[in-house]
DNA sequence: TTATATACTGTAATTATATACAGTAAAAAT
DNA sequence: ATTTTTACTGTATATAATTACAGTATATAA
């Protein structure tokens, strides 16, 4: 896709703001209008710019014919349930559902749930089933809760990094620490909890 | 709000499902092409019914100046945090803030989130300020987590009926369970809870 | 340096569209 | 029983809107 130059920026933003308020798009002079040109071509030069860059388009001989094409056809989440040894987690296969919800519905933006598996988090509230809004991220501070690959195994864990190792520490008395050395052969770091959904 | 009759709907469903497809209403003609009128008349007709009925409102003079007014504005579910003694749940002075999701992230629809204070359910991985999704109805089973009143208290326990009495039980050691007997001079189930959403 | 794209004004023609008016017919309300 | 509303066809017209064409000027790319 092409840049924009400001002035089209400025159309295209007015074009979204008309729809906003009133329902349907603006006509060329109903732009002119707003951004105070003096033409009709003005507005036409720019429209005719938009679309050769892909951002709306125009249907020709039609009153308002202006069609948004950023429309991000947004679908939900997936839901990632168990994950296949040596697949990307958000491989298609892995994929139980998708949940639609507000993007900001855990502060700030995710990229899937994670559906729990086992009884290792319980003591932090996070039961078998839940679902866990993961980040995508390798920023990790010391107790966040953290989606780790072990050696091609999933899990979630709270990380603990000292200066000589790294820690995933369950939350369950029952359960071991796992310690990252010499013996895991991979490990990596997928991303961070950041939110948990339930369904009673 | 006056009824509306089956060629009106259609004249509705047909501009809603125009929007859709192309980003902006339809001119009379070309609702009378979907829906087999021969005259723009037709179209223009059904076009002022719905207006007079208050679902649509006309731009006069504009070219495809259809504007629905169906659009329920909906801007997300209350969270409620202390609810001031003998104040209704959802009064405005109890909400803390407004979350926007989708009705159905839970399976069925719901009225509010609670906020949970103290650590009375910790034993269900119900943890403080854990956002639980309330759905008021009175129809409860066995087992299931109820907003109760008592004595305009506003609690949330397990909830369990047996012949002679209604026990609210916490999940947690250290609380007590709660006995609705003759010293409670109110005792109100407000809803149920059908979902849990967290902020890590 | 020579195009090409941006960024407009100004005018005009064609077509798209709203909308009024004259009817007809049937259903529903008063 | 009569009026009003619904539900159209068919025609006409003023105006809303697209869109082409002729310019001017500046910035950017080849």
């Amino acid at each position: 896709m092409k840049k924009i130059t400001s002035q089209q920026q400025k159309v295209l933003e007015c074009i979204e703001v008309y729809i906003k308020e009133t329902g349907f798009p603006p006509t060329r002079i109903e732009i002119c209008k707003e951004l105070g040109f003096k033409s009709p071509n003005a507005a036409e030069m720019h429209l005719r710019a938009l679309e050769r860059k892909g951002l709306i388009t125009i249907k020709s001989g039609s009153s308002r014919g202006i069609c948004l094409n950023n429309k991000t056809v947004f679908d939900g989440y997936p839901v990632i349930g168990l994950v296949a040894a040596g697949s990307p987690t958000l491989a298609e296969e892995n994929i139980e559902k998708i949940i639609n919800c507000d993007p900001e519905l855990f502060g700030s933006n995710f990229d899937y749930f994670l559906k729990v598996k086992g009884l290792s988090m319980i003591e932090a509230g996070i039961l078998e089933n839940d679902l866990v809004a993961i980040k995508k991220t390798t920023e990790i501070k010391n107790g966040d809760l953290v989606v780790a690959r072990i050696d091609e195994e999933v899990t979630l864990k709270h990380f603990f990094k000292s200066q000589n190792k790294i820690e995933l520490r369950p939350a369950n008395k029952d359960y071991s620490v796992i310690t990252i050395d010499d013996k895991v052969s991979h490990f990596e770091i997928e991303g961070k909890g950041i939110g948990l959904l339930r369904n009673h």
